[in-house]
DNA sequence: CGGTACCTTGAGCGGCCTCAATCAAGGTGG
DNA sequence: CCACCTTGATTGAGGCCGCTCAAGGTACCG
């Protein structure tokens, strides 16, 4: 009956400390009581299927999300219905931020695999981060952050070329599955076309496009969903510098 | 000689119990204990003179800062120079929240008119919310409300058009303005159009000839700096719904 | 008065979007 | 097993929006 639910709750109770997100993820830099004190406070893991919505913007605000395995993206929609991908998240990294403001959840949060996530009900974590001066500073420089993050892909949005979003597309993704302990130069993208061209401010066609054209210069290799990066170094080289500068 | 200095400090101590933007700023929420431990902890206003830097990117971040009186910018560069605007800050508006989470800020504040700042050390601060829940909970707030901004700026850049993008920055000064007790159909922009462009991710010339497209519709009354809003629903109409749909 | 910063307006170009056709992969039912 | 549909990706052709380059114009200021 419990496995047949619609939103099925994992039985098995979470625990950070035993966690091996926990050096990515909330508990960094607790000592072992603080970080028993934070498990209590942690509520089961819930599973999602591909598809399906963690929350919807509008909802009331009661938790933090933060993903143990799989990806997520969170997207806002203005009032004529156009939407905007604002993020993807893997594991260790927090969603639902954006709810605190107003108590209710101001964009969607959607699997793009199964995926499991531990749910923070954040009057508990506000309260506990009082006792723990260390959590209440790792929350402030954790929604810091998602600040500085959020003014970079805005430098993005305002400022590049398609080539250029793309690259910088990759080697973000590359970097942050690298730190997870992927293959920083091989990986399977969880989005679609579609979906990345929302994030980046580019129609679908675009991004093709683009990908074809990367792979044409040998930079890259593409397969539908797999993604090879083989020259790393021009693909820097299209952010950071100017194009006349070739790279090493 | 105190007048002289590079970064002369306002003699008089604030406090922010007497302060008119005390229902804009911090305070919310306080009582008159928690309002005055607040005061204890305020440093000495800051004045800047028009195009003073409040703090650089890379400075090492120790205050937040809130805006008196006058206007700011906070803009992030990219490795090779390309410089985006992310905000404008007027009165009651809170600057420096990036720098928390890496300990340098991530971007300059720039004062666009002679301005005067109230200075929040951080780690004062940061106690202090341990000892007031409710300004502990105000500050969550206020970083999520910056988040939610962002987002709804990447909507911008990622899904408008030239003209939706300055009908909505118009807009959003406009509505600012008018909570803060100005004219909302009536005032004096502060930036250059090149700063404007910078944050829409538009070019200076564009931001122009979207200003005299309006007014040549009769939307707006544009004298240089002094803009007049004379359709607003037309304008509102331009970012919410679709272009057939006429405002009544 | 000359100098400078800023704004406006025009002309032409180019990058990305739009529209559309094709193709591949996966699911379903006969 | 294949016919059929759906979904997602690729690729092409053409058009438009915003950029680029350029030439004034205007306010401010030493």
């Amino acid at each position: 009956m419990s496995e047949h639910n619609h939103i099925p709750l994992h039985s098995l109770k979470v625990s950070c400390s035993s966690c091996s997100l926990r050096e990515l993820c909330l508990p960094v830099g607790l000592n072992r009581e603080e970080m028993s004190q934070l498990d209590t406070v942690i509520r089961q893991s819930r599973r999602l299927k591909r598809g399906e919505y963690l929350f919807h913007s509008g909802e009331s605000f009661k938790s933090l999300f933060a993903v143990r395995t799989g990806f997520f993206k969170t997207c806002v929609a203005s009032q004529d219905g156009r939407e905007q991908v604002t993020g993807f998240q893997m594991s260790g990294e927090l969603m639902g931020l954006d709810g605190i403001s107003t108590g209710n959840h101001s964009c969607d949060a959607i699997a793009l695999e199964d995926s499991e996530v531990c749910e923070l009900p954040f009057n508990r974590m506000e309260t506990l981060s009082r006792d723990i001066p260390s959590l209440q500073h790792h929350f402030y420089r954790l929604m810091s952050r998602e600040i500085v993050r959020d003014q970079n892909v805005m430098l993005l949005l305002g400022n590049m070329k398609a080539e250029e979003r793309i690259a910088a597309f990759l080697l973000n993704l590359s970097q942050r599955l690298s730190t997870r302990g992927f293959a920083a130069n091989d990986f399977i993208l969880r989005m679609s076309r579609e979906e990345i061209g929302s994030f980046l401010g580019l129609k679908l066609e675009t991004v093709s496009r683009t990908l074809s054209k990367f792979q044409q210069q040998g930079w890259i290799a593409v397969d539908h969903k797999h993604i090879q990066l083989v020259k790393v170094d021009d693909l820097k080289n299209l952010i950071s510098g100017c194009s006349h500068a070739n790279g090493h």
